[in-house]
DNA sequence: TCAAGTTAGTTGATGCTTCAACTATTCCCT
DNA sequence: AGGGAATAGTTGAAGCATCAACTAACTTGA
C-alpha cells in the first residue's frame, strides 16, 4: 500500500469547487425543468438527442449512449415519456429486437418550450458568469475527461 | 414571448462536454465508492465535511448546508450512514431541537481508506488528464456559479 | 446447420432523492 | 408574558436510478 498522492491546496480549491458548483447547478436545473414544463433533466436530454436525430427517432441503444445513460434507465425513462405522449416506440424492421424510439409532434413542441427556458438558465447561470475563456477551459477540461472515461 | 438568445457552436460544445463529462465522472466515482467501500457519493460527502469540523461532529443543518444536500435528504442519509455504525446522532444541550452528527472511529477510519481510494479516481480521471492552468479555470467557473447560485 | 455466444431491450426489486406535511422548540414583538 | 412567526429536524409517500435477471433475436464458426 503506498502512500496516497493528495491533492494540493489549489486543486482540493478548485476540486470543490467544481464538485458543490455542479451539484447545485444541476438540482436547480432540475427543479426549473420540472417545475416549468414537468421534465426531468434526464427526460429533457432525451428529447434533445432525438429531436437531434434524423427523423427524430434513434434506435434504443444508440439514444442511450448519446445521452450517456443506461439502457435500463432509458428503457424507464422511455416508458414515462410514452405516457406522456412525448415520444412513441416503434418496432425496427431489420432487427426485429430493435425498437426505435420517436418524438412526437407533441413532444417536439415540448421540446421547443423547455429548450427556450432552459438555455437562457444556463446562461444566467453559467455561460454569463464566467469569462470565455474559462468556458473554454471547462469545454477541453471535460472533453479530456470524457476521453480518459472512454478509455476502459 | 422574445426570441431565445442561443448558445453559439463553441459554447455549445463546450457546455454539452461539462454536461457529458461531469455525468459519467460522477457515476463511475459513485460505481467505484460504493464497490470498494460500500459508500455513494453523497454518504462520503458527508463524513468528509464531519472529518474537517472540531470534534468530527456538526449540527445538521450546518451540514447539510456544508455538504450542498437538503435537509431531508440529510435526516435520510445520515440514517443509514448511523445504522452502518459510522455516524451517530446526539442531542444538543442548547437548542432543544438541534441534533450534531457525529463521526464515530469506525466512520473516521472508513473515510480515510476510502479518501485514499477516492483520491486516486479523482487524479486519474480528472487532475491527472486535464492541463493545470484549465483545472484553474474550471474553479475559477464553477466558483463563479455557486457565487450566482448563491444571490437567490 | 445448429449450438454457443453476443447483442437489443425490458422488467421488477431495491435503494436513494424529493416533496410536502408534521412536531417541537425558539425567537421576536408588543 | 404570550401569541405568531420562524427554525431544527424527522417522517412517509411517490418518483427515479441502479442492478441483476430475463426473453428474444442475431451472429459466428465448426
Amino acid at each position: 500500500m503506498s502512500e496516497p498522492r493528495w491533492l494540493d491546496a489549489a486543486q482540493q480549491r478548485d476540486w470543490r469547487a467544481y464538485v458543490d458548483g455542479s451539484v447545485r447547478l444541476t438540482e436547480m436545473m432540475d427543479r426549473d425543468l420540472k417545475t416549468r414544463h414537468g421534465l426531468s433533466v434526464s427526460e429533457y436530454e432525451i428529447l434533445v438527442r432525438l429531436s437531434e436525430a434524423p427523423g427524430h427517432r434513434l434506435r434504443m441503444a444508440e439514444l442511450a449512449e448519446n445521452a450517456s445513460q443506461s439502457r435500463s434507465r432509458l428503457s424507464h425513462t422511455c416508458s414515462r415519456l410514452e405516457s406522456k405522449g412525448l415520444v412513441k416506440r416503434d418496432n425496427c424492421g431489420t432487427d426485429k429486437r430493435g425498437v426505435y424510439a420517436q418524438l412526437t409532434d407533441d413532444g417536439f413542441a415540448t421540446l421547443e418550450r423547455a429548450a427556450r427556458d432552459h438555455v437562457e438558465v444556463v446562461r444566467e447561470y453559467l455561460i454569463d458568469v464566467i469569462e470565455p475563456e474559462d468556458l473554454e477551459a471547462v469545454g477541453r477540461a471535460f472533453s479530456a475527461v470524457l476521453k480518459r472515461l472512454d478509455a476502459t
